[in-house]
DNA sequence: ACGACACTGTAGCATATGCTACAGCAGCCG
DNA sequence: CGGCTGCTGTAGCATATGCTACAGTGTCGT
């Protein structure tokens, strides 16, 4: 049991090694050597200690969420920023440099959801629900409308002006200047 | 010149059931391998007729938004629909099982344009293009708005829902349950 | 001291992938 | 007929990938 302990701190200090590593270069580029020679480790210690890759992904995803988790707290600043202003508010807090990060491993994420793949779709569905917790706990929503519903088309509205921005610029800031229009 | 012919031709006859193969299985099941063999041949004469695979993913490429454009436009019934039933009708033709696949593989060209592919990004900038185009097209819009700007947002709304859609489906009800609030 | 056990390195396997080399076959033009 | 050209099959190469086999090293408890 000791043991025990020992190797599941390594499995954690691991797991964050390689979560920046997909973060900042993709799920595509997590194949075991390379990323084990980043870290100066094997591929056979990877496997090692997760026994798969499939697990090792498992854990990997695990502290992005985590860490996307942390990142949205650390935003939150205890004000709760009005419905009209919120969509504008996140959308340019997605554009961020340290978000988008998130945003991009998200987009990867969703893709492969799309296509079926049960194990992004549900750490993709995991995210989602933060987002939307996030949102209804930063916006001070007005008589009449359910916060849920209103946080979801909010988020619906983030998404795809971040995709929009990923891929033809000049129509996300199209959009962007409509977002007063469109309070949620 | 008349060999030239023949030849492109057959790589229109080819890109096109590649285009069948990549809408439904997607971008990653493209190796040639298995979608040779599915056409019948081998990969050597896809090697043959295109050269590289990157050359060949162009003419697919190219064959899935000429699709995408007949598509768009066989769904155009002249009457110009007004702005505020926009949002919830596009959504609606998006969750269709024609344009389902059509928007997995957006999803895809679009998580590789945002990790910086620029084959990807092109392809994905000129789709967005379409698009809009087709929304402009189809909407009717009110003194004062700038259509072009109107039709981006609508996009990026689109866009959204598809995106939880495909991630989060309670999520993508609680917004879509939102949608006539915003007109755009 | 010694054996058990956690750990780690070296090789290797099986498969996949993009691409190339070479050779054969068929038809067309002289 | 003979050669040239367009097409196609068979093999193979080089690399990558997930994973396994085997053996070695070090530490720790008895």
């Amino acid at each position: 049991m000791g043991y025990t302990k020992a190797r599941s701190a390594k499995r954690l200090l691991l797991a964050e090694a390689l979560a920046d590593f997909v973060l900042d270069e993709g799920l595509d580029a997590l194949s075991l050597r390379p990323a084990a020679a980043r870290l100066g480790t094997s591929d056979r210690m990877l496997l090692y200690y997760f026994g798969t890759k499939a697990e090792l992904m498992d854990h990997v995803l695990g502290c992005v969420s985590d860490r996307l988790s942390d990142y949205l707290a650390s935003t939150f600043r205890g004000i709760r920023i009005p419905q009209h202003a919120m969509v504008a508010h996140i959308s340019a807090l997605m554009a961020t440099p340290e978000a988008k990060p998130f945003v991009e491993l998200w987009f990867e994420m969703a893709a492969r959801s799309a296509r079926g793949d049960q194990f992004y779709a549900d750490a993709a569905a995991r995210i989602a629900e933060a987002w939307i917790e996030w949102i209804m706990r930063s916006v001070h929503f007005p008589n009449g409308v359910v916060p849920r519903n209103a946080a979801a088309m909010m988020l619906a509205i983030v998404n795809g002006i971040a995709l929009l921005d990923s891929t033809a610029p000049s129509v996300a800031a199209a959009a962007r200047s409509r977002v007063q229009t469109v309070a949620a």
